[in-house]
RNA sequence: GGAGGGAUGGCAGAGCGGUUUAAUGCGGCGGUCUUGAAAACCGUUGACCGAAAGGUCCGGGGGUUCGAAUCCCUCUCCCUCCGCCA
């Protein structure tokens, strides 16, 4: 959410933000609803205002009945009006709250301008995909014939976009979360695993709603939803606090299942485990000083983190600076790391790496009192580290090998028992 | 699932229809003292809207009343006990 006042001064700004993100919203609406409120509000408050001071003299006519009685009258008629003027005032905040949700962040100028993923521009590529000296096979067929991978009966159980992992896969699932859960929390981030569903005030304080409401899972007898991702958890984890500037920068990294509905993706992606509606994410995350370039230098820092994670996993990939029709709106700016897949003869995203200045500290009032007492909100910053079923796909298909083993990359090893491959061998 | 108790500023904690414009303590900030710090002492300090006047906010929402932190209803969360359970 952006602040209301910026919003009133800078109409064409925002109205250039929306051109620029292909984003739909109607700012006029927004505009008269706030004149609108401040109008009515003000009549309310005169009267408020008259309501005390009558309250006040009623205190203080004591035993004078006659004039208690008269200054009583009074306060019926105020109240009345009141009485009718307090929906309006009610409907227009409302309104006007719906309204603020709807308005995307700024972003930043480091940001191309693009229409949608086409328009995403690579910044660096690191690694060269691998030579092979034979086929090599898709993560399907390579899972399939390794007892690794179980689609058809996960579609009997939880239908389609579902995958049941067997045997080695299932260490390999928890190798890689313990992997990135240990390197991160080596470096300082402290470690956390949140509930799986959330209540809705935490997705509309990350912002996932009220745009993006259909991909959420809903749980309407309790009243909550799946998360998406550990982000929804953590935002929600901290909000309506005021935290102390001696306290951060806060840096977590969270494990967590991921549940997404992936509604209007048919057709996409549908061979495997590439989308699916459920994963499992280490996710960091940071909550920091209001300070644009603190909040700089923290998103290219979570973003060295998760290259160093994925160099240490001897997977090719690259990195894109998502464009402005592609940014998500929360977001000022946005990395995205995509791995090598050999099979697909390109790469597909793995991480995602964003900033949001205070737009999500203000939907989730999430504020810190600085060092000279001032009371700001945060800036918070997300990153992947590692999520499971995208990376078992580049890893496995990576590092087969001829008899169809996979190899482990040594820095995995210690979480697989040492070993340097995984999957019997089942080629020639 | 059942019974009871509770939720007040960054934290702790008074207040239970109208001098509450929310006491007090801790913490924070500023100062005195000090080479510097600690201690002590002095001052200051809730959040939000508004240019201001003023207004809003005592877990959320609704109600009673001329007037609600205070009374009523409802929801959420926390605590204690019982039941069930990995």
């Amino acid at each position: 959410m952006l602040d209301l006042a910026f919003i009133r001064e800078n109409p064409d700004l925002i109205r250039d933000v929306a051109r620029r993100r292909h984003a739909e919203f109607d700012l006029d609406a927004l505009l008269a609803t706030d004149a609108e409120l401040r109008q009515v509000r003000r009549q309310a408050e005169d009267l408020r205002a008259e309501q005390n001071r009558l309250s006040k003299q009623i205190r203080e006519a004591g035993g004078d009945r006659e004039a208690r009685e008269r200054l009583i009258a009074a306060g019926r008629t105020v109240a009345g009006a009141l009485k009718e003027l307090e929906p309006r005032e009610r409907a227009l905040d409302a309104t006007l709250h719906d309204l603020m949700l709807l308005v995307p962040n700024i972003p930043d100028a480091s940001v191309p301008e693009g229409v949608g993923e086409e328009d995403n521009v690579e910044i660096k590529r690191v690694g060269e995909p691998r030579a092979f000296d034979f086929e090599p096979l898709d993560h399907v067929t390579l899972m399939r014939e390794l007892g690794w991978l179980d689609l058809e009966r996960a579609a009997k159980v939880a239908g389609s976009r579902e995958y049941i992992l067997k045997g080695e896969a299932v260490f390999l699932e928890l190798a890689l979360m313990q992997f990135a859960l240990h390197r991160m929390s080596r470096k300082g981030f402290a470690p956390l695993s949140v509930p799986a569903m959330a209540k809705e005030f935490c997705f509309i304080g990350n912002s996932q709603f009220p745009r993006g409401r259909e991909q959420t899972y809903a749980l309407p007898d309790d009243d909550l939803f799946l998360i998406g991702t550990a982000e929804v958890a953590i935002t929600g984890m901290h909000s309506g606090e005021i935290l102390s500037e001696r306290d951060l920068p806060i840096r977590y990294v969270a494990y967590s299942p991921c549940y997404r509905r992936e509604a209007g993706t048919y057709g996409k992606d549908t061979k495997g485990i590439m989308r699916v509606h459920h994963f499992f994410k280490v996710e960091q995350y940071i909550i920091c000083r209001a300070d644009h370039e603190e909040s700089v230098r923290w998103h290219e820092e979570l973003l060295a983190n998760s290259e160093e994670l994925v160099v240490a996993l001897e997977l090719p990939y690259r990195v894109l600076n998502i464009c402005t029709g592609d940014l998500g709106d929360a977001k000022v700016k946005g990395y995205d790391i995509e791995c090598w897949i050999p099979t697909e003869g390109r790469y597909r995203e793995t991480h995602s790496d964003s900033y949001f200045h205070d737009f999500q500290a203000r939907r989730a009032d999430l504020r810190y009192r600085d060092n000279e007492g001032t009371v700001r909100y945060v800036h918070t910053l997300n990153n992947t580290a590692l999520s499971s079923a995208r990376t078992i796909i580049a890893l496995v298909e990576n590092h087969q090998r001829h008899d169809g083993t996979i190899g482990v990359p040594e820095a995995l090893r210690p979480y697989l028992g040492g070993r340097e491959t995984i999957g019997r061998p089942w080629r020639a």
